[in-house]
Parts: structure tokens; sequence; C-alpha cells
DNA sequence: ACAGCCATGTAACTCGTTACATGATTAC
DNA sequence: GTAATCATGTAACGAGTTACATGGCTGT
């Protein structure tokens, strides 16, 4: 019943539902390289200061272990963790997500701004595509094998499915509006001259 | 050389190098016709605090005029402004888009959700974006006609057309994502029994 | 020996939100 | 006359960030 958790909250939580205990800083990086594409990957800081808070509420079980000379601790979901996880996902509506669009916020007021310098930030939103679409092949490929129908990872493979086709769809989007404005912009000097 | 404003802070100034000057309330209004897409359409409170820093910082002049019995304060971007926005602009990497997809999130750990639970929210989510996409064509349409080449609203315009493919394209991972559950979880009874 | 990663936190701060408050103007 | 819209703010608060601090463990 404690409900509104701040959604960061049910995210970790989340990631804990795969089964297996993690630290702090294990669940930073699993937060890199899935939650990064469709949430924000939380502050160091941040993970660790939401982890006590579910702990204090009971959805996570912390396990304080001494390891060598330093105490480590992991967390794991509990029954009301869980319970919490799915009141939340049950009782949301859909919610309408929020895009923070740099890119587009700029092309949108591409005409105070420098023709170049708008055709440089999207051949660089190219490049950032690129790299963000490496990053996630290797997720949706580590993810091979265990994302048959009945199995654990199907449904982060569905995901990063979804991701993988945004992004394609988004490099769609930046080469249309260059070729929009290498289309007017220039009609003759070609922006970036060959060789 | 102020340099760095909160991003929303820009956006208050590129929506005021459209030519007009305007309000706070009517600058809400049109943060809710266009930004909203690409960015977040801030609180009014926030609109007013922002406008009061970009006033002291000298990028945006103040108006006031009484108007019958009330102040009211029309905000215009000033030259400085302009350059603040250009400055900005130019010398700002690109910058990845930040996703705050809740639905995304959910279909994540859909393993953790009753399966019925996850189709809901993914047609509660395909009916949001009906809504949305007919928003942004009244927008779209709106900007017709004055969004040839040299025109004021050619930018406005590219970046309409951008949301409305992506509106698009989510419309499809959302029905691919919806069949692919069907056909495992549910091998017998459909999910929408036909009439 | 030293760099780099693992691991955990605290403190200060900022953006932005919700809730609240006020009042004038316009439309029906 | 009364509801909706226009117009402008203040106050309390929360999530999340950056910067800082600490220290153990690991590979070379």
């Amino acid at each position: 019943m404690s409900q509104d958790l701040p959604v960061t909250g049910y995210a970790i939580l989340g990631l804990l539902t795969f089964g297996d205990e993690l630290t702090g800083y294990e669940l930073k990086q699993r937060a890199d390289m899935t939650l990064r594409f469709y949430w924000v990957s939380p502050a160091m800081s941040q993970v660790y200061t939401e982890l006590r808070r579910l702990t204090g509420l009971g959805l996570v079980r912390a396990d304080a272990r001494a390891d060598g000379g330093r105490e480590v601790t992991t967390y794991a979901i509990t029954e009301a963790g869980q319970d919490a996880l799915r009141g939340w996902t049950d009782a949301t509506p859909a919610g309408f997500p929020v895009l923070k669009h740099t890119v587009l916020l700029r092309l949108l007021v591409g005409h105070a701004m420098a023709p170049e310098q708008t055709s440089r930030m999207l051949r660089d939103y190219l490049d950032e595509l690129d790299a963000a679409l490496a990053d996630l092949h290797e997720v949706r490929d580590s993810l091979r094998g265990a994302d048959r129908p009945g199995e654990a990872f199907r449904f982060p493979s569905l995901v990063a499915e979804w991701g993988l086709d945004y992004f394609a769809a988004e490099q769609r989007h930046t080469r249309r509006a260059l070729a929009s404005l290498a289309e007017h912009e220039a009609p003759g000097e070609p922006d970036t001259p060959p060789a």
C-alpha cells in the first residue's frame, strides 16, 4: 500500500526482478546498460539514496557482508517489493513518454542559427546514433538465447528491439532533415567539398 | 558570455525568436503547442521564474503596460538574447536525447507483470499516441503555407514532420510488441474476443 | 608502486513541480 | 451574474545532479 515511490525507485525494483542480488555499484552498471536507453541512468549517489529508502520501506532486503577488509552490501527484492512493483505497473495509466530532445529543440529555432551549424549538429547526432546503436546491438546480442517465449529475458529483448528500431528511425529523420537543408540552403556549393 | 542557462531558458528564448512579443501566459501556450513534443512544457510558475532570470541577464526585454486595470508584461528577445541563443546552439555538442519512457520501462519488466496488464498498457499507449498524432497534425497543418524554403516556419514544420514520423514509428513498435505478446501468451483464447 | 576499478557515501545546490493565492477581463 | 480564461505570482518541496571524500582490491 505504501505506493508512490519516484519512478526511479520502481526502476531499481525492476532491475532486481531478474533473480540476482546486486550491490549498488552493480545496479548502476546494469542501469547504464539498459535503463539508460528508455529512462535515465541515475547517478551513483542517487542509486544509494534510493536503495536506502527502499530498504526502509521493506521493499528490498539489504545483505551486508564483510568482503575482506570492506563492507559490501547486496540488495534483493522482497515479496513486498514485488507487490509494490506490480501495484505500480497495474495501477498507473500508460503515461506518455517524456522526450528531452535537444537536437529537435535546436532544429526548431533553426532560423536563428547559422545554417552550417544546424547541419553540423545533425551530423554529430548521426554519429551519436551510430554509437548508441552499436551499444544497444551488443546488449541485444548478449540477450540472444535467453529470450525465447517462456524465458527470462524475453521482455528485455523485446525492448531492445524497440530501441534499435527507434534509433534507426531517428537516423532516417536526421538524414531527411539534412537533405531538406542541403536542398535549399546550398543550391550551389556543397557543405563538404569532395576532397 | 553569460552562458549556462538551464535549457528551458534557451527554449524560451527560442520561442521568442519568431518575431512577436509575448506575455508569460502566451509563452506557456506556445510551449504547450510545440515544445511539449520535443522537450517539456514548463509549468506556468517556471515560465515566470525563467523570464525574470532572463530579464535580469538582459537577454529579454520586459515591457510592462497597463491594460485597463491590470498590469500586463510582454517579453521580447534582445540582441544579447539572440547572441546567447546562438552561442548555445553553436557551442553545445549535439547531446543525446533523454527519453523517459514509462511504457518501455514497464515492458522491460514484463515478466513480473500479469500478461493482460502488459497488453492493456500497450493498448492504452496506442490510444495516447493517436491523440498526440491528432494534436501534432493540427500543429503541422497550421504551419502550412508559411513553411516554404525561405520562410519563417520552415523549421517548425520540419520538426513537426519529424515528430509525426516518430509517433507513427512508436505505433508500429507498440503493435509489434502487442502481436509478439499475443503470439505466445494466448495461443488459444484471443485477448479481445471478436464481438 | 601506481593506476584503475570497486564500493559507499555526504553536502550543496538547481531545476522544476504542485498547491495556493489573487484579481481582472470576456463570454454566455 | 457567473464561469471560463487571462495574467501573475509565492511557498514548500522533491528528485536528481555535481563535487567531494574515503578506502579497499586488482592488475601490471
